[in-house]
DNA sequence: GTTCGTGACGAACGTTGTTCGCTACGAACA
DNA sequence: TGTTCGTAGCGAACAACGTTCGTCACGAAC
């Protein structure tokens, strides 16, 4: 322990370290890894640093700023790449499962992502990064800074997914397995396609299915890019 | 899922009118609509149909079941489409944009779509109307069944983002203007590609973010499925 | 006329986020 | 050394939340 001060007390206490930003965010996000987005309770967090939840105000002014600091903690963890136009696919890809993964790994941190667009430092570093790697493969301006918001959300999605039946205590395939039961057992009537295609619905794990999705938007940018390269004159887009 | 509501309560009060699931939702719904999600609490619903709050668990087993029914009542509007594979695109880009449209007009009720993923009698009725026109576009079954998922999910995060500004009484231009503000002034150094395209990043108004996301999409599956018809054999993943 | 199932509901319990003052400490100052 | 003072810390309280329990009132069946 080298804090600066240490607070000699005269009350009857324990030594504690005292209370800084740094401390209530870390252990947020160990409640959170713990027991999800629901434990992290101005209330809980204040036990667990043995305290009041009055003291936490003096350091974050409310439940909304708390959890969009630990959004931005949790994209700190992400590790940026140093674009490069011949890898840049599968740098794009790495930099963005290691977004889901990290997100993955603060079970409802992803709820807050979605209501909140990154507006941290570390957030927009990612979003940065993200760019870059889209220009170097040759993605024009503008459809590069769109489809920084779309492939964010993908990553974003994919994670609340997962979050969804890790708060239900159960695992992938378990999932996967009530899913089909009841898109199988839906009146074929009223759903044929849902029906016929239960299987196909459930198909593949997580990486599958985010791999198909970043994909499949990706061929759709490189389309659109040779598109815009053969002909200037027929791009739509731009309406003033 | 197809017990009809019996009219039990024949018991008809002078001054107001019995309670039921669908006047429940009913009033959930507008008070959405005038106040948002947050407002939509048990006790201010059961203080709108004068009565306690208790009273409407009778009907509703809870918090979490009146959200996801209030979020099969929005999905209800929406207006489903008879598959015709010579416009499907026109008419996949009506349903989607249908399903963003009800949806905006509840603000909030897109944050409990993407934490539940539809599993009621209209969303079903949605996703199973979207299988068909994916289908119906010669997109394999397999693609479809998972694109249909990714198709969703940006028509709701497309309305998490509408709502996010309306719930800080902004428009969208003031939002974007906002934004701009933000992305410009951010030091040049650490985030070169953001203040570089900030003019981009906030450009084009939401219907238009939202057509590139499902267009570029879209392009990427018609591209993957051409690819598939050409190759009988497996699909190759990095066709550069 | 009595019984009975059930919709309705008052009251309460245990939470939650947030605010308001008071306390006591360390530092600045006389 | 003695005094003042800003402020981190914190106890207590407030308003609002979701949910449950026991009970009441009523229409219908007997």
């Amino acid at each position: 322990m080298d804090s600066p001060v240490r607070p000699r007390s005269t009350r009857a206490r324990p030594a504690k370290p005292p209370l800084s930003e740094d401390l209530i965010l870390d252990t947020a996000l160990r409640i959170l890894r713990e027991e999800g987005l629901e434990a992290v309770t101005m209330r809980r967090l204040a036990t667990e640093l043995d305290t009041g939840p009055a003291s936490l105000y003096v350091y974050i002014s409310g439940r909304q700023e708390l959890r969009e600091a630990m959004l931005d903690r949790v994209a700190r963890m992400v590790d940026l790449e140093e674009a490069d136009p011949a890898r840049w696919r599968e740098q794009l890809h790495r930099l963005v499962k290691q977004t889901l993964t990290a997100m993955e790994a603060h079970p409802g941190i992803a709820e807050v992502a979605v209501a909140n667009p990154p507006s941290g430092e570390h957030g927009l570093q990612v979003a940065d990064n993200l760019l870059a790697l889209l220009l170097a493969g040759g993605i024009t301006a503008q459809d590069a800074a769109w489809a920084c918001d779309i492939i964010m959300l993908i990553a974003t999605a994919s994670a609340v997914e997962t979050a969804v039946y890790q708060q239900r205590d159960m695992n992938e395939t378990e999932f996967h397995d009530r899913l089909h039961t009841v898109f199988a057992s839906l009146p074929a009537a009223r759903y044929p396609h849902l029906t016929a295609l239960s299987a196909e619905m459930i198909n593949g794990d997580g990486d599958q299915r985010f791999h198909f999705a970043i994909d499949t938007f990706l061929d759709g940018l490189v389309a659109r890019a040779e598109r815009a390269r053969a002909g200037s004159a027929n791009v739509p887009r731009d309406a003033g």
